[in-house]
DNA sequence: GTCTATATTTGGATAGAC
DNA sequence: GTCTATCCAAATATAGAC
């Protein structure tokens, strides 16, 4: 990768970062293109020498965005309690997403009317629910059903915590009463 | 009522049907004034004749989903055994609000940017509260955590069935083993 | 690669006639 | 009470100069 290449590639990088952090402030929704220029002291039409849309965008987003997500859950380690170390998966997940609710909801919630991940960023989004999957199939949990039990228990807390305490604490501290609950009916 | 305000009346029912129709087809922000208009055989500028603005009719719809949702919730029946009418209740909670993804994104995601219920509209809001912890009560559910977990797993299930299988079941078919699951952690 | 200027569309809302 | 005509603002996207 060349210079021209290398810096290209550090300018969509920063077009992401200030698309994330208007959608923090703002919402997933809440922000033009305009608005992610001007954070960074550009005019709207230059964006399009690296996104082809706004579309494009939120595509870059959704993969950039599994990929944090991602990096922020724990490794499985084989040496340590399979349940300890699920618990803790989850927890890092409930506390992320509910600290990112843009993040959550452009993952899990489709909410940007009309967009749909491309097969490149989808792909990401896979590696993420195989690393739960794995985390899962780890402590005991294999059937899917009891997988689909468990995601709908996890988001929904998540869920709840956005919609009705950002900012608090009073459905993300009842993780490990959920994740408890969910081991003695899956073992 | 004469019969001038019976018939603005109605005519303020139907543009809210119109409203409700229109966000199930294509999602609850993905319509303007002028498609219900249309769908009604008026023009844009008449509903103003029946609402001051769009969050206005959005008001309406929230106060007039949250009815429709309570007309939906089984009554609560004394001679009857509280878990059986808990889980009744429970379900179909989760099927009326699956089938309606715009009604749940309204009533519980908070889904319209900017819009915030009035505090009449809230009033029905809350009455729908009160009838799921009354129900919750009655089968010996009562802490505030407890409850707190209940909302989480069933909007959990009902968020999952929208996000990832619409018209399907693959979620709702849960409800009865969540329930089950969770009557034996609260008692 | 970034700019200015602008095309194009859209959609909420208002004015005023009938 | 409903209409036509219109305003106004916003926002994506393109054209073309530098």
């Amino acid at each position: 990768m060349d210079r021209r290449a290398a810096r290209h590639a550090r300018t969509r990088r920063e077009i992401v970062e200030a698309a994330w952090e208007l959608s923090g402030r703002d919402g997933l929704t809440g922000w033009t293109l305009r608005d992610v220029a001007s954070a960074l002291g550009m005019q709207a039409p230059s964006l399009y020498g690296y996104f082809s849309s706004k579309h494009d965008l939120y595509d870059a987003m959704f993969s950039e965005g599994c990929r944090d997500l991602l990096a922020v859950l724990p490794e499985i380690d084989s040496s340590r309690e399979a349940q300890d170390q699920l618990r803790a998966g989850m927890r890092a997940f409930v506390d992320y997403c509910s600290e990112r609710p843009a993040l959550f909801q452009l993952l899990f919630q489709h909410s940007v009317p009309g967009f749909t991940p491309s097969p490149e960023s989808y792909a990401v989004a896979v590696d993420l629910l195989d690393r739960m999957r794995t985390a899962l199939a780890a402590a005991g949990v294999t059937s899917a059903r009891a997988v689909d039990l468990w995601t709908a228990v996890i988001t929904g807390l998540i869920s709840q915590q956005i919609s009705n305490d950002l900012g608090g604490s009073r459905w993300t501290d009842l993780t490990d009463e959920a994740v408890a609950l969910l081991l003695t009916a899956s073992v």
